[in-house]
DNA sequence: CCTTGACTTCGAGTTAGCTCTAACTCGTAT
DNA sequence: ATACGAGTTAGAGCTAACTCGAAGTCAAGG
């Protein structure tokens, strides 16, 4: 079990931003330590950082809400909890995974864009500088 | 030659925030037809939506004008603008294009570990799914 | 017992990034 | 001529996402 400090030194957060996520909804109350403090589980961190990795792409802290809300469903019947609760909203969740995967894939394209218009301009710099060391000769 | 509204229907942002980028200074201002309307080039517009996914890949306004002062030197010397005149900051200019590059690329395997978190997540829907079809036979 | 340090809540303040209103100026169609 | 639609500026207002200060609680060490 760790404190929110710890939490803090392993997802880059600060204690301020964790309770905060916590005030709006964005993570779920932790459990409490004898005087109140708040006491963090290994599960708990990984989740936290999965969060930190969406809104490096971009995400807002609503629309990691929206989509995080799935994984936990997943996790709650992996660890064993009774399908059939789930089952009616199975097919409405799968269907907002699989537009979760097309928006991700999208931004891979994007991204791959961007990266080849870079190199693009890099190669250019770096032919300009060669072109520039022959003149020296 | 194209208006404001012609260029916010090709990338999606509003008049405002158009003007509002002329004025924080991350986008030049184009120049003026006689009465002082905005008149956009082509070059206007794909500088604009190279922003625009930017600013979806999760930059700030501020990573972005870092970023993007740097290829504007690149497409003034593939003009024919005198190189010599950019000579002293090439360096400079190269590292932090490679720099650019190596985020991107970070940026990259972040979204590709999304993404394979995600399908993951989703074949289990898929799998339970299945078996519940054919317990139903 | 008392200090220290890490936690707690509550609520106010800050910053980035828009978003809109008001009041005005054009060019074109009736 | 005048009304309309699309543009203009200056500046106020708004939302999301923190960020902090104040005042208090608790457990352990000297």
């Amino acid at each position: 079990m760790l404190t929110i400090s710890q939490v803090t030194e392993r997802t880059g957060l600060t204690p301020y931003t964790l309770r905060y996520y916590e005030k709006i909804g964005v993570l779920k109350g932790p459990s409490r330590r004898a005087g109140g403090a708040r006491s963090y589980t290994e599960s708990d961190v990984s989740y936290i950082q999965c969060l930190v990795t969406l809104k490096k792409l971009g995400l807002s802290l609503e629309e990691i809400t929206e989509f995080t809300r799935d994984g936990c469903v997943m996790d709650r019947i992996q660890q064993g909890e009774d399908p059939d609760h789930f089952t009616p909203t199975l097919n409405k969740r799968t269907e907002i995974l699989s537009k979760y995967l097309l928006d991700l894939e999208a931004k891979r394209q994007e991204l791959d864009h961007m990266i080849s218009l870079a190199q693009e301009k890099l190669n250019g710099y770096l032919e300009l500088s060669k072109e520039r060391c022959e003149e020296l000769k």
